[in-house]
RNA sequence: GUGGGUGUAGCUCAGUUGGCAGAGCACCGGGUUGUGGCCCCGGUUGUCGAGGGUUCGAGCCCCUUCACUCACCCCA
């Protein structure tokens, strides 16, 4: 037998309810906040997620599905969504319309990494951004939409931690002034750490291992050294935030594993998700639409991890299943036409309605019909046919009534809506 | 890429010092010739993850390998 694609997963019928669910309420939540929907190609060139990514980080470095194809080109399966909402941003100059533009997008992922918990190989994310808006409003827009919609889907222990990343002007001062103290305890860092601290710094802040904790513990934080812009940016953030009551851990260690963000950084994490405790995250960058060509645009968003999400939400996924309003059990070739014509008519006017095909019995049919919680079911054999008139059963009570043939649809559908 | 755990029916799992491959659930049929759920009776379902080795004999012991899973790394 051929399996499925290691860290690749099929979404089933009684999952697939809750995953509409959740796309419909986001979906909703994005509109009344001016978010339009863009969809982007699944493949886009390798070279796009270079530059925006960032060459020496491990996503492009080793994780992207990336090949040529027949002509030679180099392509990749997308591992993130925001490179691609930036390159249609710039190819369709969609900021010459209206300098402000609110896109929301849905869909598959694609990371090679190791499979666990909450992170698979083709996995989904829910992605928001703003572009053309520098004030902090914006930032604090996203983090009210994400815990707004948290709660909506009953997401449990919840926490929004936030921070700044600076930008072009103070970031490489505290860069700086990291290095330096990495470098006096350079003997206490483990190895990832030895080697982080030449090529991205900034990682060894959330380092877990122990030893590393303890040599970062009187580390300088960028909070400390943003410039004065940052500096009030981050305090706007905040004081927003306040406003609409939404409470934030200030996180002096949460960075972005991507090249491209600036200023704010947030990330909603739950306890119930072990490991992968991240369920959003995002923030600003500032500079990804002009270095991926286009004009300086400001830019902040963020991605939901969809797989995540439906692990800790605390709905039911059973309530979202839909069962037949209907069921008919036709005994006999003639009911059976009969009963195939209504279920047709009755499912072209929104009832939903099922019966065998096949030849089944009674009990068999009415077993059927009890798997699927059908709210009624139709009895009819050849004496009803001769009789004129079914039987109409109400599942939950079990009382049963005489309706006549000619009557069926239109008894049916006061019954059901 | 690195480490730990687990692989037996569609699902959850038993399986004794190595001796005929099991249970519950699910599914199908019957008890009730035309009435679901509860009950009773019967039935179907297997490359014991795969390959090799030891043995008269391997689900069990040994080697190899694959998959799943959790964690590291990284990230949503």
């Amino acid at each position: 037998m051929i399996q499925i694609i290691r860290g690749f997963k099929d979404i089933l019928p009684g999952e697939t309810e809750l995953w509409q669910h959740i796309e419909i309420c986001a979906r909703s939540l994005f509109e009344n906040f001016g978010f339009k929907e863009i969809r982007i190609p699944i493949l886009e060139k390798t070279e796009l997620f270079a530059r925006s990514i960032g060459e020496d980080t491990d996503i492009v470095e080793k994780e992207m599905y990336t090949f040529e194809d027949r002509k030679g080109e180099k392509i990749t399966l997308r591992p993130e969504a925001t490179a691609s909402i930036v390159r249609s941003l710039i190819q369709h100059g969609l900021y010459t319309k209206n300098p402000v533009q609110k896109l929301y997008t849905i869909g598959p992922m694609f990371r090679r990494e190791r499979p666990q918990k909450g992170r698979y190989r083709q996995f989904y994310q829910i992605n928001a951004e703003i572009f053309g808006v520098g004030s902090a409003l914006a930032d604090a827009e996203l983090i009210f939409i994400l815990m707004t919609l948290f709660s909506r889907l009953s997401v449990k222990n919840t926490e929004a931690h936030i921070n700044s990343l600076g930008c072009r002007e103070c970031r490489p001062i505290y860069k700086e002034a990291l290095n330096t103290h990495l470098d006096d305890f350079s003997s206490m860092l483990c190895p990832d750490c030895v080697r982080r601290k030449s090529r991205n710094p900034l990682r060894v802040l959330d380092c877990k291992v122990p030893s590393c904790r303890l040599a970062m513990e009187n580390a300088p934080a960028m909070v400390d050294f943003l410039c004065d812009d940052c500096n009030a940016h981050f305090e706007e953030t905040k004081q927003a935030l306040e406003m609409l009551k939404i409470p934030f851990i200030l996180d002096r260690n949460l960075v972005r594993g991507l090249d491209y963000y600036t200023r704010t950084t947030f990330e909603i994490q739950t306890s119930v998700l072990g490991a992968q405790n991240a369920v959003a995250g995002g923030g600003r960058y500032d500079g990804l639409v002009q270095a991926l060509g286009g004009p300086q645009i400001s830019a902040t968003g963020f991605a939901i991890g969809f797989d995540r999400l439906i692990e800790v939400s605390d709905l039911d996924r059973d309530s979202f299943v839909k069962s037949p309003h209907l069921f008919i059990a036709a005994l006999g070739e003639k009911s059976r036409m009969k009963a195939f014509e209504w279920s047709c008519r009755l499912g072209e006017k929104g009832i939903r309605t099922e019966m065998e095909l096949g030849k089944k019995g009674l009990k068999s049919q009415m077993k059927q019909a009890d798997r699927l919680n059908a709210g009624f079911v139709i009895i009819m054999g050849e004496d009803e046919l001769s009789s004129g008139s079914v039987v109409l059963k109400d599942m939950k009570t079990s009382i049963q009534e005489q309706i006549p043939i000619t009557d069926v649809v239109d008894a049916v559908m006061r019954r059901c809506i």
